[in-house]
This record gives C-alpha cells, sequence and structure tokens, in this order.
RNA sequence: UCCGGCGUAGCUCAGCGGCAGAGCGGGUGGCUGUUAACCACUAGGUCGUAGGUUCGAACCCUACCGCCGGAGCCA
C-alpha cells in the first residue's frame, strides 16, 4: 500500500507491506544495517526507516545520502526507539535519484539569507515545509470563511488601465520595443496598461451587483521600497460588501482574523508548534490571546490623544492629522493594549479619494487593523456612495472623473453604501508564523534588484 | 530612496597591519537500536569587486556591487 509520511505516522495498527517514497534526510549507518530518515513534505516529521545490510537495494545503500530520493517497501512497525512511535523495517530500497556532495542542505540549522539563495530547495527544509503547509491550508480558509458567509468570489483583472489608483508606483504593461517612443494609442491595448495594485474598483462593481464579493489574487507595487514586509508581488484578500457601513466593516475583519488564527492553532498544529519552538517562543500565546480577546477599537483622534499622553519617546512627532507611524502603530498594538486594535475615522486629507466623508466633514470612513509584531495587517473603509460628494473628492485629489467614469457610475445607478477591506496575505502569514521577513512566506519573493529564480 | 551594519572554506563565524583559522557539513576508516549519533584521519580559500596608502593589507582609505536591520510608502 503506498502511503505518505503522514498516513503511515497516524497509523492505527502496524502493516505488513507499505511503500513510501520521498528524500533522506539523514543517514546512520551500522555494521549490518542503517537507519534512513525519510521526509516526503506531507507533514513536518519525518519516518525512520531500518534497512538490514543485504536487502534487495542496499548495494546503493551509500548513494542514499541527504537529498537523495529514494523509494522503500517494507512493513511498518513499533519502532524500539523512544523518539518515534512508528519505524518502516524495509524489504527493499530503490535510489531514484541521487544527490552528490554539493547538496547544499544539512542536517544542521541554516540562516534564513542563505536559505533564500537557494529558494528552490528550500522547501525541503523543516521551516520552509512547515511555512508553505500553513500557506496552502490558509488559502484554503480564506475561500471557506468568505464561502460560508455567503461572499461571491471574483477574479479582477491583474491588468489594468487605471493608471492612478493611489495606491502606489505601478508596473507597466507593453509589447512596444525597449526604447520605443512609440505613443500608447500603438500598445496592445491601445493605451497604457499595468498591473493591478488592488482589485478594490472593480471589486466594488461586483459588490453593486452581488451583494458580497471578495477577490484573493496576485496585486503588483512597483515601490523600491526595501523593508522586510514588502515585496514587489504580494496576494492580497480583499471582501466588498453592498449595504453594509463602517462598523460592520470592522466586525468582518476582526472575524477575518480571528477565524484564521483559530484555523493554523486547529488545522496546522504540528507546524506552528514548529515555528513556536524555533522561530517566535511567544507565537503560541499571542495566537491563543488573539482568538479569544475582543480587539481594541478607537478612533483616529483618540489614538492621537492616547499617543500624545504617553511619555514614550517617540522618534516622530504625534499630530491631529499627521500619519501615524509604524513606531505609533506597533506602540498602540503593542505596549498600550497588548492586543489587536482597530483605528477608525481618519482625517479625510490623508486617506484616498475614494473613501467616505464622515458628517463632521473632517474624517472619512477608513479603518486599519493593527496587530502585535507586524503593525497594519488591514486597511479598509466605507466607500463615497454619493456622486456629488464623490466628484468634489476626485477634485481635492486631483483624481479625473472621466478615467473612472464606470467607478462613477455605480453612483448614478442604484448607488448603496458599501465598505470593504484588503489584507496582504504575506503578512497575515509572518502574524500567524512569526516569521520576520516577507520573503519567507512567499515562495519565490519578488523585491526591488531581485527576480531570481 | 535615506540611515546603520555586514561580505573570510559548502554553511556559521573568529582573525582587525606581519605564515589563512575553528566548528559544522563533505570524503575515508572505525564503532554503535541510532535519531542535530559518536571517535579518528582527510580534502577544501581570487579573504565581495576595483583602485589607493604601506617595506608588508583579510585588516587602514575611496568607489562600486550584494546582503541584513531600521525608516519612508503601504498590504
Amino acid at each position: 500500500m503506498q502511503l505518505s509520511v503522514k498516513a503511515a505516522l497516524a497509523s492505527a495498527s502496524p502493516h505488513d507491506a507499505v511503500l513510501l517514497s520521498g528524500w533522506v534526510r539523514t543517514r546512520r549507518d551500522a555494521k549490518s544495517f542503517s537507519f534512513l530518515e525519510l521526509n516526503d513534505g506531507s507533514c513536518l516529521k519525518g519516518i525512520q526507516i531500518v534497512a538490514d545490510a543485504g536487502i534487495p537495494g542496499s548495494d546503493d545503500l551509500h548513494k542514499m545520502t541527504t537529498g537523495a530520493s529514494i523509494a522503500v517497501s517494507g512493513k511498518l512497525v513499533p519502532s524500539q526507539g523512544s523518539e518515534q512511535q512508528w519505524e518502516v523495517h524495509a524489504s527493499s530500497l530503490s535510489l531514484i535519484g541521487p544527490a552528490d556532495e554539493s547538496y547544499p542542505l544539512q542536517k544542521k540549522g541554516h540562516s534564513l539569507e542563505f536559505l533564500r539563495s537557494i529558494a528552490h530547495l528550500r522547501p525541503r527544509s523543516n521551516l520552509f515545509g512547515a511555512v508553505f503547509r500553513i500557506r496552502s491550508r490558509l488559502t484554503f480558509a480564506v475561500h471557506r470563511f468568505f464561502q460560508e458567509r455567503g461572499f461571491v468570489n471574483v477574479h479582477t483583472p491583474l491588468i489594468t488601465a487605471s493608471d492612478c489608483e493611489g495606491a502606489g508606483e505601478m508596473f507597466r504593461v507593453t509589447t512596444l520595443p525597449q526604447g520605443a517612443n512609440t505613443p500608447p494609442e500603438q500598445d496592445f491595448f491601445g493605451r497604457n496598461a499595468f498591473l493591478t495594485v488592488s482589485g478594490q474598483l472593480e471589486a466594488e462593481t461586483f459588490a453593486c451587483a452581488l451583494g458580497k464579493v471578495y477577490t484573493f489574487g496576485p496585486t503588483f507595487r512597483a515601490e523600491n521600497s526595501n523593508t522586510s514586509r514588502h515585496a514587489a508581488e504580494f496576494w492580497m484578500i480583499e471582501p466588498e460588501v453592498a449595504f453594509c457601513d463602517l462598523a460592520a466593516d470592522m466586525d468582518l475583519a476582526e472575524a477575518h482574523v480571528k477565524d484564521m488564527v483559530r484555523t493554523v492553532l486547529s488545522e496546522c498544529r504540528e507546524d506552528i508548534e514548529f515555528c513556536n519552538r524555533f522561530v517566535d517562543k511567544e507565537l503560541i500565546a499571542r495566537l491563543t490571546m488573539v482568538a479569544e480577546t475582543p480587539f481594541q477599537r478607537l478612533t483616529y483622534e483618540d489614538a492621537v490623544a492616547i499617543l500624545k499622553a504617553s511619555s514614550h519617546p517617540f522618534e516622530y512627532p504625534v499630530e491631529y492629522g499627521l500619519n501615524l507611524q509604524s513606531e505609533h502603530e506597533r506602540f498602540l498594538t503593542e505596549k498600550h493594549f497588548k492586543c489587536p486594535v482597530t483605528v477608525y475615522n481618519y482625517p479625510k486629507e490623508i486617506k484616498p479619494f475614494y473613501m467616505r466623508l464622515n458628517d463632521d466633514d473632517r474624517t472619512v470612513a477608513a479603518m486599519d487593523l493593527l496587530v502585535p509584531g507586524i503593525g497594519e495587517l488591514i486597511g479598509g473603509s466605507q466607500r463615497e456612495e454619493r456622486l456629488d460628494v464623490l466628484l468634489a473628492s476626485m477634485a481635492r485629489h486631483n483624481v479625473n472623473p472621466d478615467d473612472y467614469w464606470w467607478y462613477t457610475d455605480l453612483r448614478k445607478y442604484g448607488s448603496v453604501p458599501h465598505a470593504g477591506y484588503g489584507m496582504g496575505f504575506e503578512r497575515l502569514l509572518m502574524f500567524v508564523t512569526g516569521v520576520g521577513n516577507i520573503r519567507d512566506v512567499i515562495p519565490f519573493a519578488r523585491t526591488p534588484g531581485s527576480a531570481e529564480f
């Protein structure tokens, strides 16, 4: 019977004939037999293979070094060793693909920086195996969370012609030859085109038809930002809900974060425990707190008051009308409240044109959800649904309404209050694994000056 | 893009003006129901690149490249 290592380790009873295949992590030879640790990626742990000298295939044992791929058939039996419940007594071995002495992964730990330089091999390490199994499970959980609540998934375009969505520099998409000075009318789309920085505006059109929608896909930013929390290509989750105000939007965001955290705690336990042991010793305690504690919620104005009243020495000034800096956000969530915090109602001057103007005429219905260790995990808002107010806001932000005729149309035909937010999927992964660099939670990171693999 | 730090063996690092080093990993041999096994031996180097200072540079200076941390922008 062909078994994954995960299935073999979870077996309830011995088995006379099993077949496993995977990669050798380590081998220890005795005179008359060898121990092999076999890992196939199905789970964190490997299974111990006991191979007596002389069985079919044992002539190749010396080639079954760390990194080699092999197939093993034999019996699944209780282990005599104290560190595992089951092991396989091999009846035959088969070397599938050897790995010579240049194989770069050792049995012992490597730095994350080195593993980044061998991104094609790092999923074979314990940490990256765990991170990418969690990433997969969380991808599934995102869809489950929204589908269970009646949301419709929308595939918004990756190529867009809106050239100023207010979310940073964009990559241009063109088929024109390099250096050509051809007008955009002669380009592939008959105009300038770019990789999307957000599916929000398109998602709004679908929310104003299907009610509750979400997008979950890659987005692109051509910002030259060189930090551990930014990538040029990253995945974003963007729900958009019709007949929804900011309070309900914040409720959804909080439920969403809690659901993601509970998912990894219950469905990725072994991998999360590995992260807790080797990445961040506070991880499980923090995630448990997040799953169980209500999030704090306060206005931007109250947040500024708290920051001004604190004796904490901030590098940047705190003043109403200025953006909260990273150090301010982290003080609120890590030091002051010691739990996730949602800050809402920001001054209209520091937020984009599409956010709904509040009755005070000074603030917009925006919210940022801040979490310990990461800072901003979610940014969202109630959208401006009143055509005249939206047009005034566009004018204030120097946005040409003609470029957004389809967006303003939504306000002309059956306009409704609606709201949504964006959650960076990699930021979420950093938060639930404790991994400190975005390059280590995405399979092949694209950052300024770096697109190897 | 700005500020700071770091580039020495496959990996992690020490050496900081006078013979190029250690641990791990690799190879060879031994030993052992072992499990980051253990013991012995052994191979392995353009000290990031280019220039400069000096009798002499891995070490001091300059520029560039790369990486890391922080900041800005944001998710």
